[in-house]
DNA sequence: GATTACCAGTTTTTT
DNA sequence: ACTGGTAATC
């Protein structure tokens, strides 16, 4: 028994599996097996403290998380038995103690759950409604703070002094009334209220025997005081956590509470985790590199088991367009020159937010790479899913206004917004229901002030009787035998659902049609008497001598059940998932939504302020964090890319964390050059049969190219699309290379492999390297150059400050960090046979100083296989030299399309004072002096350019919320 | 004449 | 998906 629990677990796992302290911590960083430990443990508890599974509970904090914790859990202890632990969400564990005890406090049972877009209605309206001049999502934001805290609207409305506090306490105030006339929950009453019931009735979680909690960084204040009350009956408490990764400070996630914990008893004992199993050296480096940059953060060791492998990639690109474009043929490039060891399952595209996803779809559509969203717009969420739900939710709870009110004129009725708002400005001012209003007008019993005309009157009538019909037949089901999927269907029917959706989707239809397709056999599943009988036995908590509970019984119970999950779970995800492993794809997600998670190569894009970190965030640790966590994910290899130009196609900083001292010296500048060494290395790390010669010899052939050379290293366009842009618009006369270039080889070479390690010169090395002496090597490099950059560090930093705010002159600044960043690069030149970078700087050095008329800094790599692509680093030969050149910095001047170049005086001044150079012409290497001239309108014409390039999909449609069920 | 329906442009992260 | 503006409609 024992051997095959802790089969597999180092020494350090293996103690916290075991440990008998009642109160444990084990603090783990990413990959380091936290999860495994968890669930070993809880493995533990069962067969060795005889705990009975039901007697435990396990919280996380996403669902995602949650159902992974089930599998790994039914992995050790059997599906039988998994499934009789209390395991789940927060949120969902406070909502079966709430449903099955919530009479104790005076709670009714068919309750709802106020979901995000009620909470915003009803906080919008109350603002109307009182003119009030705060803003909506601000106040949303300031309730739920204030829940978390556990200040109460009554609490907060005495203390408040200044207007703007009197105001938001009006709206604290009238929102939990509206909550209370509707009989809903929202997501932070679920625990505030599950805690108060825990308090005043600890009998409810007296079975309690051991409560184990995972990344508990994230829990905020209301979410610590639960563990205490879960755990009231015997403090058997463990959490895993890890302080780096707590990203979720945005919804009051509290650090301080693992201090805190051990302040509340004193005995708890902490177990560290040291050693990661995850990511190779090289990206742990780096990752661990940047977490560092926090300087209040305490030290923390981190073991790499995994040999250094691939350095990560540090990638400039043009635009977001490009961007995407580069990353798919990255994506198709190191699929193919890995012989196909690495297959699209095996790629992540990790976002700061959902909303950048937008270019790197059209270009994975266009390049026909299958992918899907992970965590996009939730299942309950999807338009068509949440208007059926909205309809089951006013049947089950008629006064639950918002819900009324988004379904009413849903299909169309003729019930606009005015009307609507002024029956509910109406219904408000008589003390009653939006919904007895309506019902009492159509019924005649009432004459509304509210003008309604016929066709509205009509309106209102069809959108009653479609409620009306619904509740008549629940209240059948009391008689004869009528499930759920019944109502389900008969709502449909009334609502002629599927030709609505016909009408209103069109081509689109078939999906969403999917997705409702979906819901009912959710509902045909929970119509099941002996499905449902199972469900709710899974749900149930333990009976209790002498405590009352209420179990679910009639349909109208299991409604409000179903309704209730929906509102915390994303359900179909674990079919999408499912489905998933059948066909290879890719995955697209948030960072938040990764966490936990990890792939062999992960991407991500836009790494630039304002997005990482965010322009509206206020805590810069936390974004740090953020991208620790993204970074973390990465098993063999990790591409980091920054568009030098936004999606509004400003120019970008790169990302504060990565411009910092001695960044640079663990990323590469552009994707690896795949070898035989290296696609074996990748293949240890990943634990994986190394493919053979011949399987990457065949897949190279269909390829275009072997190198990520295409896209120049400064972020500039490459000839090619410049030749192209021109050619388009006839005027010019290109190209000077053709577009079936052959590829170039990387004589030089940076990031050949052997053995798993990366070394800086395509020297081989003989003989084996421990990783340790790497480690060191790669320390000192760090360090070297660290010392070095200081100087052109501090020039740019001070830039950076002074330029803070945007718009305006933008260039000098975003100049200065990209010719520091280049300036820092030091390994293209062939390196000695020890790496030692203070070298290789010195030796770039002479030709990084070198600039053109053009005084831009612009880099100056001295690899011959770039030098022709950089077709507008070049002085323009009898022309001024402005043009084409100037793009990025002159965007903001050129709004219409402007055939002529800008005055060469005006551009001469304005970067003269920059940086004057003089005789750099002369040693401009001559594959770019023959160079024909490009375009001079790029910066005019991507200014006046058709906003979108479609490729032939449709635009409107945000992928990110449609494609989680289709395909 | 007022309302409703449709179209175009922008979006932090999650229960 | 949400907002705000304009065209179409009772």
């Amino acid at each position: 028994m024992d051997g095959d629990l802790l089969n597999g677990l180092n020494g350090a796992q293996c103690d916290a599996v075991t440990s008998e302290a009642a109160v444990l911590q084990v603090l783990a960083p990413p990959g380091s097996g936290k999860t495994k430990t968890l669930t070993a443990r809880v493995a533990y508890l069962i067969a060795h403290q005889q705990l009975k599974p039901w007697n435990i509970i396990v919280c996380t904090f996403t669902v995602k998380a949650a159902s992974e914790m089930k599998e790994r859990i039914t992995g050790f202890v059997g599906a039988e038995v998994a499934k009789q632990l209390k395991l789940g969400t927060f949120h969902s564990i406070a909502l079966r103690y709430l449903k099955q005890y919530g009479q104790h406090i005076g709670l009714d049972k068919d309750f709802g759950i106020a979901d995000t877009s009620d909470s915003k209605a009803i906080v919008k309206r109350i603002i109307k409604q009182h003119d009030l001049t705060i803003d909506a999502g601000q106040a949303r934001g300031r309730i739920s703070t204030q829940k978390a805290k556990g200040i109460d609207s009554e609490h907060f409305l005495s203390s408040a002094k200044k207007i703007e506090q009197q105001e938001f306490a009006t709206v604290y105030r009238d929102y939990e009334a509206t909550l209370k006339a509707s009989n809903l929950l929202d997501y932070d009453d679920l625990l505030l209220r599950c805690g108060f019931l825990l308090r005043t009735h600890p009998q409810c979680v007296s079975n309690v025997e051991a409560l184990l909690i995972d990344e508990f960084q994230d829990t905020n204040n209301i979410q610590y005081d639960l563990m205490g009350l879960f755990a009231q009956q015997r403090n058997v408490i463990t959490i895993v956590g890890d302080p780096d990764q707590s990203i979720y400070g945005f919804r009051s996630a509290e650090i301080k509470n693992l201090s805190r914990m051990k302040q509340q008893w004193p005995d708890t004992l902490t177990i560290n985790l040291e050693e990661n199993y995850r990511s190779s050296g090289a990206i742990l480096h780096a990752a661990q590199h940047i977490i560092e940059q926090d300087e209040s953060r305490p030290p923390k060791r981190l073991q790499a088991t995994h040999s250094l492998g691939m350095r990560p990639i540090l990638r400039k690109l043009p635009s977001a367009t490009g961007e995407a474009k580069w990353l798919v043929s990255e994506v198709q490039r190191v699929q193919a020159m890995t012989g196909n060891l690495l297959q699209p399952n095996d790629f992540a595209i990790l976002l700061r937010s959902a909303a950048l996803s937008r270019a790197i779809e059209s270009a994975l559509n266009k390049a026909e790479v299958p992918y899907r969203m992970l965590a996009g717009t939730r299942f309950y969420d999807r338009a068509e899913v949440k208007l059926i739900i909205d309809y089951l939710r006013v049947i089950n709870n008629p006064d639950n206004s918002e819900a009324v009110e988004r379904i009413i004129n849903v299909p169309a009725r003729r019930v606009g917004e005015g009307t609507v708002k002024s029956l509910h400005e109406e219904a408000r001012s008589q003390g009653v229901s939006l919904w007895s209003l309506v019902l009492n007008t159509v019924q005649g019993r009432c004459k509304p002030t509210t003008r309604v005309t016929e066709a509205t009157q009509k309106g209102l009538a069809s959108f009653v009787n479609v409620i009306l019909s619904g509740q008549t037949k629940m209240a059948d089901s009391q008689t004869e035998q009528v499930a759920l999927v019944d109502l389900m269907t008969l709502v449909l029917r009334k609502l002629s659902f599927e030709a609505y959706l016909k009408k209103k989707y069109a081509e689109e239809y078939e999906a969403r049609w999917a997705n409702v397709e979906e819901l009912i056999a959710q509902a045909t599943d929970a119509s099941d008497p002996e499905r449902l009988r199972a469900m709710l036995q899974e749900d149930a908590l333990p009976v209790i001598d002498g405590l009352e509970q209420r179990t679910a019984s009639s349909v109208e119970d299991t409604l409000s059940l179903f309704l209730a999950n929906a509102a915390l779970t994303s359900s179909s995800e674990e079919k999408a998932e499912r489905e998933g492993e059948k066909a290879q794809q890719l995955t697209i997600s948030t960072i938040h939504a990764a966490k936990g998670l990890e792939w062999p190569v992960v991407f991500i894009p836009a790494c630039y302020d304002g997005c990482i970190p965010h322009s509206r965030a206020d805590d810069n640790e936390e974004e740090r964090r953020l991208l620790y966590v993204g970074m973390t994910r990465a098993q063999a290899l990790l591409y980091l890319s920054c568009p030098i130009k936004n999606t509004q196609r400003e120019e970008t900083t790169m990302s504060t964390f990565l411009v910092q001292p001695g960044v640079a010296a663990f990323f590469e500048e552009h994707g690896p050059s795949v070898t035989q060494p290296g696609v074996a290395g990748l293949a240890t790390t990943l634990r994986r049969e190394c493919p053979h010669q011949s399987d990457i010899d065949k897949a190279k052939q269909a390829m275009e190219r072997d190198e990520d050379n295409y896209w120049p290293l400064n972020g500039e366009e490459p000839l090619e699309e410049v030749a192209r842009w021109d050619h388009d618009r006839g005027t010019g006369t290109l190209p000077a290379f053709g577009t079936t270039r052959p590829a170039a080889v990387f004589t030089s070479a940076t990031v050949s492999m052997q053995q798993g390690f990366s070394i800086a010169s395509a020297t081989i090395k003989p003989g084996f390297v421990s990783v340790a002496t790497r480690y060191e090597e790669l320390m000192e490099q760090a360090q070297l150059q660290k010392v070095d950059k200081r100087a052109q560090q501090t020039k740019v930093s001070l830039a950076s400050l002074e330029e803070k705010p945007k718009g305006g002159k933008r260039q000098i600044e975003g100049q200065g960090t990209i010719a520091s960043f280049f300036a820092k690069r030091s390994r293209l030149e062939p390196a000695s046979e020890t790496e030692v970078p203070s070298t290789a700087i010195s030796s770039v050095r002479p030709l990084q100083e070198i600039s053109n008329l053009q005084a831009e800094p612009r880099p100056r790599t001295t690899d011959p296989r770039y030098i022709q692509h950089r077709p507008r680093n070049a002085p323009l030969p009898g022309k001024p030299k402005g043009g084409a050149y100037d793009g990025p910095k002159r965007s903001d001047r050129y709004i219409s399309l402007d055939s002529s170049p800008p005055e060469a005086g005006t551009d001469e001044n304005q970067t003269s004072d920059t940086l004057p150079t003089s005789d750099a012409t002369q040693q401009e290497p001559p594959a770019v002096t023959t160079r024909p001239a490009p375009s001079f309108h790029k910066t005019s014409m991507q200014a006046a350019a058709p906003q979108r390039k479609t490729y032939g999909i449709k635009r409107s449609m945000n992928g990110w919320s449609n494609r989680g069920g289709k395909r």
